[in-house]
DNA sequence: TTCAATAGTTCCGAATTAATGAACTATTGA
DNA sequence: TCAATAGTTCATTAATTCGGAACTATTGAA
């Protein structure tokens, strides 16, 4: 019956360096993204359900604690999951524009990257109908 | 007499994780932030007779070298040393305010590092001045 | 030409950091 | 009280990063 709470940085103590290499992981941006979002409240399992990847279990916790302590997320026990808001607000404060350029760029990019990947899919569909 | 020419990721290449990890390294960083400021040719050894760091150069090279493939700085051979330029302006078209929001971040987090420093330091000789 | 000096790069072993399976803890609901 | 669920922790292995030593390239003397 420990239940000792889950670390945060206060304000203060939150870094760029800290930020940015908690968001230079696929896996951790696009949780964090997700998060910013807010399209349900997010869960490790849920982000599990949510995105197509087999994550293992232990390596999300990691993430999640990964982002929690670089402040950018706020975790609270919600009975037996996990409830993770975002620090956006705050961290606006402290580093403004820096999140929503991030989130800006990395949105832009996937979208890029869905594009690249249609017109990969295309011209290899298009090679092996040449190569029959 | 080898010669070969450096690797310079094209602009589509460039990722949001490749230059947020290039730049959660405080190193890093400075050195990037040197060469945006442009407020000299910027070399390898320039920046460690600026810098007041002991930095082994071979790091510092490493370092170069991570900016330059993550597609944040243009590098060539002027002589004998090398010229570094920011690619800032054509990574602002992919990626808009991205890294205007982390060089300012930075100089946020740089000024309020002084401050804090200069506070620590106030209060370590006052604590001295008593414990006489 | 040859040589020393300068500026970087490359290589490789040591140190650090990240990923993951297995075991464990906490909470809920039956 | 017990099974199920959601996460954490730990120990081991895998991948990165650091930094010294040796190497390459260029320049500017002698």
């Amino acid at each position: 019956m420990d239940v000792r709470p889950l670390f945060h940085p206060s304000l203060e103590d939150i870094t760029v360096e800290g930020i940015l290499h908690a968001l230079s992981d696929p896996v951790r941006v696009a949780i964090f993204a997700d998060i910013v979002a807010q399209e349900y409240p997010h869960s490790c399992s849920m982000f599990l359900t949510v995105s197509d990847k087999a994550i293992p279990k232990s390596t999300l916790s990691q993430h999640f604690r990964e982002l929690r302590e670089a402040g950018l997320i706020r975790g609270e026990r919600r009975g037996v999951e996990m409830h993770n808001t975002s620090r956006c607000a705050e961290v606006e404060k402290r580093f403004p524009g820096l999140l929503g350029a991030i989130v800006n760029a990395h949105t832009i990019q996937s979208r890029d990257g869905a594009r690249a990947k249609k017109l990969a899919a295309k011209r290899s569909s298009r090679r092996s109908a040449k190569s029959k």
